[in-house]
DNA sequence: CAACGGATCAGCT
DNA sequence: GCTGATCCGTTGG
């Protein structure tokens, strides 16, 4: 597998992740799957956890492109993004469904035997699925590592876009992007046309 | 220093 | 469709 050369704005960024496959390389061995959903945070997004600065969360957000920010939500779930832009500027794409490739054995043992179409359908899931823990954040995902980009395989689809998941603020910008009739993309139907 | 609340999910109605 | 679980960084007094 080829390593990827990313685009830096956080839209385009957002755009070429679908297709992208992220991998895991984890002691119980190869996690891999194809992105087919995304979100972007930008900077000065009222939603982006980078709206108010810099602190101690969200410090890995300004490294610019291409490093992962990794925090927990509701207490209970961790989130996966991949950070965009130059040093300095806090913006992200969140990575919010994969299509497992390889490794799905070892996934279902981390998702208590979820469906495959369970496996990664949906952030918490996601890093649930690939093992990924907090001590990532601020990983390098452009260099071959433990967790890392890799070039697609197949082209991407047709490249379908929504409205963002979940949130409170800014909700009526159109910043979530996903691949078209893919079964692995999370998310309400109706979204996802 | 206490309270708040969120880029979620599973389980139940 | 609705709700509870459960954490900790951030915020405000």
């Amino acid at each position: 597998m080829r390593r990827v050369e990313l685009p830096n704005d956080t839209i385009a960024l957002a755009r070429f992740l679908i297709g992208t496959v992220l991998v895991h390389d984890a002691p119980e061995g190869r996690v891999a799957g194809r992105i087919v959903e995304t979100e972007a945070y930008l900077s000065h997004d009222p939603a982006s956890h980078s709206f108010r600065g810099p602190t101690k969360r969200n410090a890995s957000m300004f490294l610019g492109r291409g490093f992962a920010y990794v925090y927990r939500i509701y207490g209970t779930k961790l989130c996966l993004n991949v950070t965009s832009e130059s040093p300095g500027i806090g913006a992200a794409v969140l990575l919010r469904a994969l299509e497992p490739l390889e490794g799905v054995e070892i996934m279902q043992a981390r998702r208590e035997g979820a469906a495959l179409r369970e496996l990664a359908r949906g952030p918490g899931r996601l890093t649930e699925a690939l093992g990924v823990s907090a001590d990532v954040d601020g990983a390098d995902l452009c260099k071959r590592g433990t967790l890392w980009l890799a070039a697609s395989l197949t082209s991407a689809g047709v490249i379908g876009r929504s409205t963002r998941i979940g949130l409170t603020k800014a909700a009526e910008d159109v910043l979530r992007f996903y691949e078209r009739g893919n079964p692995y993309v999370s998310g309400p139907r109706w979204l996802s046309v």
